[in-house]
DNA sequence: GTGCCCTATCGAAAAATGTCAATATGAACT
DNA sequence: AGTTCATATTGACATTTTTCGATAGGGCAC
């Protein structure tokens, strides 16, 4: 249970096509948040509020450099995202089903 | 942008617990909606909202059997949302970010 | 130090989401 | 036809989320 609302999190962050469309943009590279901003029409309150939360959920890390902050996808989130969904979408080892439902779940 | 905002409707219905919940219990196989309600403690509604969002957004389809409905994953969106995840984190051919970050982006 | 630039945080408003009870639909059985 | 059961839809409400403007903090240049 708490290894889904634990995992849910990075999807939440996934979930808004905005913040999609930064990882999608870091996924080239590094940025710094005024590059990010530039391509956005929101405010820069609004950006940072993103950036946390795509941070918070593990998925991008931030770096300062003097008065700017770099951001970059990091590898192991993206790892562990992926673990994840192919957890609860294959049915093996890791499904929580399998306490729920142990009469019909995880059995092939 | 079009390709972004479907591709994050698939994380939008997983970034909710319960629903992450109800497609690891999916990925063992097909249940009924009843079998799915008894797991939660959750309203016959809510539930019935939440296998509509997980319809829509093309990973689970439904079966009407009499005046049951089974539920199961679908392998063809299973697929997609994970092409779409490495499509926005790997920065290659399909990365949106080349169009709006053309001096930076996917010329590795 | 003072001023300027970049980013983060705060407070508030609007929009979206999760939830339920009540009701509707639709299928099977008598 | 009427009843019962499983599911879907509707309407309402509380919570969460998105967003902004305003403000605060921290670094750099003068």
């Amino acid at each position: 249970m708490k290894f889904i609302i634990e995992g849910s999190r990075v999807f939440k962050a996934l979930g808004d096509p905005k913040r999609a469309m930064i990882v999608d943009m870091l996924s080239c590279g590094e940025l710094c948040a005024c590059m990010i901003l530039e391509k956005f029409q929101i405010s820069q309150s609004t950006l940072s509020h993103h950036m946390k939360l795509l941070c918070e959920c593990g998925l991008v890390v931030g770096r300062n450099e003097g008065k700017w902050t770099y951001y970059s996808l990091s590898a192991d989130g993206i790892a562990k995202t992926k673990q994840f969904f192919c957890d609860i979408t294959s049915g093996k080892e890791n499904c929580i089903c399998k306490e729920m439902n142990p009469d019909r779940c995880c059995n092939d």
